[in-house]
DNA sequence: CTCTATAAAATCGTATAGGATATAGGATTG
DNA sequence: CAATCCTATATCCTATACGATTTTATAGAG
């Protein structure tokens, strides 16, 4: 007897070819929090108590408490003894700068790297990334940036990925969650500009021309510090 | 086994004439585990059960498991559903060449920076950390080894400490607890190289000489790649 | 208004129990 | 003999209750 109406073994445990095991409370607690954060729900340097998770989340303390553990490990919350823990504080122009500077050396050298190595298949992933397609057009600002936000990491990781070193494009995904949360908070326009640059550095890549790459890259990276800068007048 | 040494409320409280909260459980218990992940006494690789650390530091399993989240925020030790937690896996040669590539993109410039912003106190203070003056001489080789790798990773982290851009040495800091356990794996031999090419780098930051200090830097972290390497065979 | 003392609330940690799953080793079957 | 199944134990995962300590809020005195 065959056809029998079970959940297929691919579906249900494989992902990219690859067993996984089913999540646990803990993981989802996690998600759930670092989601909250991200989309800014939880406010940079509010608090975060974790009675109230246990109501909003309907979970024992016990998965909640692990789960900030990790937050506080990637530095999204810290901690402070007998007074609970809260959301990381809103980034000062100091880290702002040291963050920009920090991509400076990162990102321009994986966009020359990433050139070298670059061919069709992966060109025709990054054009898809670079949302250069993508509508432009949109009533509703907020999510209109919050798609661009979105789009500009996408890119930039591909980038990073193609550029041959995990633990850079690793880094640099780790500083972008604090980023993101900058960036949401200041709802700063989406310029034109900022495709525009995507563009420029995709012909690069598309040219295989690594100086061009970096040099595009570099510039891309510097209009984007610029035009943040004004967040902090 | 026996029960973990609590600090005294003396050295709890008091660090650097400032006061400060004493430490909670989960940290020390933090600590104890970041201990022995560094000093190789808990394996890369290796399991660690709650249970076990429950017995052995004598207390409930709630602090534990809130630090081994953080350590799992960390990247020093993974986690697997249903499976439990152990220890981060032995570095790989990609990995190796990776933190090679990293180190060179970032520390170079960061000589470069803090030879521009160099003066007397900090002089004194990198030659303090140089271990220049330090015993070269040793019987116990581990001993001495060990010796080194602490001498070394201080005085990289003082330099870019110099360097202004706490974001860079944050990152490297953090990188270098993963190093720091591959290079105990295959207890290297010191070289003096190493120690003369501080020297290097010493002088060129004496002479407030970017580009020197930034050649300098590199030669060196290119020649301890070289000498590493060897691991690999 | 400021300071202090008391009360309320929150955090931290302990202890414990039960359900779920993995792993190893033995029993069963072909 | 080999492969499969089964069972026992260890471990993980979560929930819950409780006590101790500290913070925070409140109210009263100076």
């Amino acid at each position: 007897m065959q056809a029998m109406n079970l959940p297929s073994l691919d579906e249900a445990n494989l992902a990219g070819g690859r067993i996984q095991r089913s999540s646990s409370l803990v993981e989802d607690v996690y998600e759930a929090i670092f989601a909250q954060l991200m989309s800014l729900k939880i406010a940079p340097g509010s608090r975060i108590t974790v009675d109230s998770l246990v109501k909003e989340f309907n979970v024992s303390h016990t998965p909640i408490r692990e789960a900030l553990g990790r937050l506080e490990g990637e530095g999204l919350v810290l901690k402070t003894h007998l007074i609970g823990y809260r959301a990381a504080p809103q980034i000062t122009k100091r880290r702002f700068d040291e963050l920009y500077e920090l991509r400076l050396l990162l990102e321009p050298h994986g966009a020359a790297k990433a050139a070298v190595l670059m061919d069709e298949v992966k060109l025709a992933q990054l054009q898809k990334s670079a949302g250069v397609m993508a509508h432009r057009e949109g009533k509703d600002e907020r999510l209109r940036y919050s798609n661009f936000a979105r789009q500009d990491a996408i890119f930039h990781d591909k980038v990073m990925e193609f550029a041959n070193n995990e633990l850079v494009r690793e880094t640099l995904a780790h500083q972008h969650t604090h980023f993101h949360i900058f960036r949401l908070m200041f709802h700063s326009r989406v310029t034109e500009e900022a495709l525009d640059e995507h563009e420029a550095i995709l012909a690069a890549l598309a040219a295989a021309d690594p100086a061009a790459a970096e040099q595009a890259m570099r510039r891309h990276i510097e209009h984007s510090r610029d035009r943040l800068l004004l967040a902090f007048d």
